[in-house]
DNA sequence: TTTACTGCAAAGGGTTTGCATGAGG
DNA sequence: CCTCATGCAAACCCTTTGCAGTAAA
C-alpha cells in the first residue's frame, strides 16, 4: 500500500494527513512481522529523528480505531499488524516471532458465523493465536541445539 | 474441584502444598468469571489477611506452569481461567465481562489439528477470543441506554 | 534440617497523560 | 485562523524482583 492510498483512507476517516502519520501507517501496513511499538519507532526514526514514542502510540491508536490496522496486545507489549481479515496467528514461544498462518482463514470465518448465530453475543472482531514452536525453533529443539547455532 | 483434589495435583507437580497456594488454586479453579489478579486477591484475603499480591502472582505462575490454569493476558491486565481445554472466549468490549462460549470447542480442535498437519509449526496451546457485545450490553445498545439502567 | 514459600518493599518498564508549540485544512 | 497533531516530560500501574523470616516435607 503506497502513501497516496494511505492518505486517501486517512482523509476518509477525517483525520489529518501528517508526514509522521503517513510514515507510521506505511511502516505497519507494509510489514509482515507484526512489529512492536519500538520496532515501528526504529523504522520511522530514520526519516523523523525528532519523533517520540508518544507520537507513535497516538497514531497507532488512530490507525487502529480507523480499522486500518489491528493491535495485538501480548503479555509484555503490543504488536501491530496490517491484516484485519479473520486469520490465525502463529506465535513462537521460543524466538517470539509472530506470523500469519496460511491456512485456517475460512475456518475462523465459519467459527465466527457460528458464534454469532448460536448465541446472543454480537461479535465485533476476533483474535486467534496458536502458541508453539516455529519451524526453525522446532527443528532446533529436535536436534537439541539452539536455533541460532 | 475440592481442596484434596487440588492438593493431590500439586503433589504430583512436586510443589509444596501451602494453605495460601491451596486457597489461590481453589479460587481460580472454582471460578467461571475469568478473575483478575486483584479479584483473586480480594477473594482470598478473607481467609489470609496478611497475604500480598506478590504471593498471588507467584502462585498463579506455579499453577499456570503446572497446567492447572491458563493465564489470559489482556491489554491492561491478566485474567485467569480454569478451563485449559480448547474453547472460545467471549470478551465484552463494553462491560469487560469474559465468558467461555458454549459452542465452538470442536471447531477449535479441528482448526488446531489443521494447523499442526498443514504447517511445520508445532502447536503447544492456543487462545481464541471473540470481542464484541455480551447479550446484556447488546440489548442495552439496541435500546440506546446503558446496561445498568 | 533443608529448601521452598510467604510477606514486604522497591524497582521495572510498556503505556498513558498534560501541556506548550507547531502545522494541517 | 481554528483545531488537531507533535514533541517532551512526568505520571501510571500492573508485574517482577530481592531479601529476610517462616513453614512444608
Amino acid at each position: 500500500m503506497n502513501q497516496e492510498e494511505i492518505a486517501e483512507r486517512l482523509r476518509q476517516w477525517e483525520v489529518r494527513v501528517t508526514p509522521q502519520r503517513l510514515a507510521i501507517a506505511e511502516a505497519v501496513l507494509n510489514s509482515t512481522d507484526h512489529p512492536t511499538v519500538q520496532q515501528i519507532y526504529d523504522r520511522v526514526r530514520d526519516h523523523f529523528p525528532s519523533m517520540t514514542l508518544a507520537t507513535i502510540y497516538s497514531n497507532l491508536g488512530v490507525l487502529e480505531r480507523s480499522g486500518m490496522i489491528q493491535e495485538l496486545p501480548f503479555q509484555k507489549m503490543s504488536r501491530y499488524e496490517p491484516n484485519v481479515e479473520p486469520h490465525v496467528n502463529l506465535v513462537c514461544i521460543q524466538c517470539e516471532t509472530v506470523m500469519d498462518a496460511e491456512a485456517g482463514q475460512e475456518a475462523v470465518v465459519r467459527l465466527r458465523n457460528r458464534i454469532s448465530s448460536q448465541s446472543d453475543f454480537q461479535v465485533a472482531w476476533q483474535r486467534v493465536d496458536f502458541y508453539g514452536w516455529c519451524p526453525r525453533c522446532a527443528a532446533a529443539k529436535r536436534e537439541g541445539s539452539p536455533a541460532g547455532a
